[in-house]
DNA sequence: TTCGGTGCTAACAAATTTGTAAGTAATGGG
DNA sequence: CCCATTACTTACAAATTTGTTAGCACCGAA
C-alpha cells in the first residue's frame, strides 16, 4: 500500500505463490482488510466516496482511499468522477468482479454455517 | 501469529469487521500468505510435514509450523501425531475444509481468466 | 558416544499493513 | 473576503506479519 521493496524475500515470495496458484492470487486480490466489506457495499450499485464511508463508520478517510484505488487498480471497482464542485466521485463494481457474487454468496453461507458450529463448541 | 494486542485498533476493527460480515469471516480464515497454497497441496490426500515443505520449496519451517497451527486451530486441518522416534506428524483436510473445495474451483478459474486478460492489458 | 532424521521452537530482525492527525483544492454562496 | 462541502493527500506512528538463524528432543544405529 505504501510501496514495497522491489526485491524483498517477501515480495519474491508473493510474486512467485500467487504466479503458482491461480487460488491464491484470487484471495490476494480481495484480501484487504476492508475491501470485501466495501465490495459488499457496492453489490447493490454506485455509491459516492462518502456513502460508503458512513456505510462503514469505523474506516477511516486513508484507508478507505487505499482499499479504493487498490481495487480500482485491480479492476475490481470502476471509479467515475464528476467535474463538480465541491467534488463527486462514485465507485461501482466492474464486469470482473461482478461475476464473483455468487461465489462470496457460498464463501458466505460457509462462513455463517461454520461461525456457528464454533460459538457452539465454545460455549459448549 | 506473534500474540496481538487485545484492543488495539486493529484489532477491535478486524473484530468489528468479521463478526459484521460472514464473507469477510470466511476469507480471513484462509488469508494468510501460505494457506491456500497448503490446503491446495492437502486437497488430494494427507501429508507430513516434511512432504509439504517440499512441496513448497520456498517456505520456512517456521512459517509451515505457524500457518499449520492457525489452520488446525480453525478447524481447517487435522494434524495426527504418531507417538514415534524419530517424529511423525501427518496434515489433511477437515470435513468443514472439504466442504471449500468447490467454491476454490470458482475463485482459481476466476483467478485465472482474469491473470490472463490483465496480461493482455499489459502486454498490449 | 556420536550421528542422523523429523518436526518443531525461540530470539531476533525486516517488511508491510494499518491507524492518527492534520492538511489541501476548488468554487459558489453570503 | 470567508466559509462550507467533498474527496482526497501527507507525514508520521503503531501494530502485525513475515523471514533468518540457531537450536532442541528423541531414540536407534554405527
Amino acid at each position: 500500500m505504501g510501496k514495497r521493496k522491489e526485491s524483498s524475500t517477501n515480495m519474491v515470495n508473493e510474486k512467485c505463490i500467487t504466479e503458482g496458484c491461480d487460488l491464491t492470487y484470487a484471495v490476494c486480490k480481495m484480501g484487504g482488510r476492508w475491501k470485501l466489506l466495501i465490495l459488499c457495499k457496492l453489490e447493490h450499485g454506485k455509491l459516492r466516496f462518502g456513502e460508503i464511508k458512513k456505510l462503514i463508520p469505523n474506516i477511516s478517510e486513508r484507508m478507505l482511499t487505499l482499499q479504493l484505488r487498490e481495487l480500482e487498480k485491480d479492476g475490481l471497482v470502476k471509479r467515475t468522477v464528476y467535474a463538480e464542485v465541491p467534488p463527486r466521485v462514485d465507485y461501482e463494481l466492474s464486469t470482473m468482479s461482478k461475476e464473483l457474487i455468487p461465489i462470496w454468496l457460498q464463501l458466505s453461507n460457509w462462513g455463517a454455517k461454520h461461525r456457528q458450529n464454533q460459538e457452539y463448541q465454545i460455549s459448549a
